[in-house]
DNA sequence: AAATAAAGATACAGACCTGTTACGTATGTG
DNA sequence: CACATACGTAACAGGTCTGTATCTTTATTT
């Protein structure tokens, strides 16, 4: 193994045993044993644990958007549905039997404190993938695509956290049919675009009732 | 003191702990600092410490749902003004400087596995509020009252999870006009009961723009 | 082949954690 | 008064945690 490939290893390890006993709970005896690496080695890749915490995090935090981008980009291409493809890129992570609900806000209730590193890093995951909500509201040119990518933030958090409580993927499906009557209560005012109206209201409805 | 007392005041400062700083990172010496008691009076009390993190969590489910119950029924009478009401008191809760994210979900977030007790109570919590969701849902005649106390708990549990993020109390506002556009909805489809519809129709959307 | 860098093994320091034990003190009751 | 009960103080047992120090082994590079 190369030291890139030690680190790779280590933080993946990390990572799955972060995501099903906590921060907290998992020690870093732990981790190295399941990694088959010695502690000075895990030591001379990481300064301290806060530190493996961040850079776990910060890969979590890729790994989640990149999946999400990918999952929603190959399903369709059509804005509207793409926004709500994304609830269907959530039921499948809910469906992983690993699922034990969202490692950052579990990372945010570890460490409350605001001005704590591993809040901060929570709290940027979060900021970004509400920017990539704006980002798919903006190309569906909605009237406010801030306050529909906010919308529909809520409800994939509201579904992520029901789905931890009753580790069942329904909240997912129940979160899209929500967002797909708001979204097409979005369409039939005035404020909206008017690029091709009819038709993504249209879309929009059709994609609420399938799936 | 008492003995009760001293139990209440072991509880009330357990819960302060415990929501400020996380169950596994508040340890009992802290605790019984705060409280001003000998660790034998805490261990006198309670078995263990997980004893007293069942119990801290009973006490707030209690104190939860009788807040909200109480906020919600002396602010309107009417169902459906009261299941938007719920959102007031959610706004209420964000706006407490002593806010951090819901207790129960951090408390499920450090115990994941389903089979833990902490688990179960955090999960029990939930189970009981959304019973009460469904409660005023069926008192306000909607055809599918399990369905709307589902939204609903999915828009409570968004807003949380966003404000424990931001720290800021729009979530609660954002998920209530999400919620009355939802409920409004409901109200214009045939399968709406017939009880002084559009009276309750015209409410909600009164409603849905004020406060 | 020698040199250099990284990893493994092991032990341990020092702090912190939960929970217990022994003993003294205050209060109220028969 | 005698006794029971509850709480306080203090020390500590036994374990776990993070992080370090020492030494040996492996692998790569020159």
């Amino acid at each position: 193994m190369r030291r890139s490939e030690i680190r790779d290893h280590l933080l993946e390890t990390a990572l799955r045993l972060f995501n099903q006993h906590g921060y907290t709970a998992t020690g870093v005896d732990l981790i190295i044993a399941e990694a088959g690496v010695a502690k000075t080695t895990l030591y001379r890749h990481f300064d301290t644990k806060e530190d493996l915490i961040l850079a776990a995090l910060e890969r979590q935090d890729e790994q989640a958007r990149d999946a999400m981008r990918a999952f929603v980009e190959q399903r369709t291409s059509d804005p509207v549905g793409r926004l709500l493809a994304t609830f269907d890129c959530l039921e499948a992570w809910f469906r992983d039997e690993r699922f034990r609900g969202c490692p950052f806000v579990s990372a945010a209730g570890e460490h409350k404190d605001t001005a704590n590193p591993v809040f901060r890093a929570a709290a940027l995951h979060k900021r970004l993938t509400l920017a990539y909500f704006e980002e798919l509201a903006h190309a569906a040119r909605f009237a406010e695509p801030k306050r529909i990518a906010a919308e529909i933030n809520v409800l994939h958090e509201g579904a992520t956290a029901v789905a931890q409580m009753t580790r069942t993927a329904e909240p997912a499906r129940q979160a899209k049919r929500m967002a797909a009557q708001l979204l097409a209560a979005e369409g039939e005012g005035a404020e909206h675009s008017p690029l091709a109206p009819s038709a993504r209201r249209e879309d929009t409805s059709r994609r609420a009732q399938a799936s």
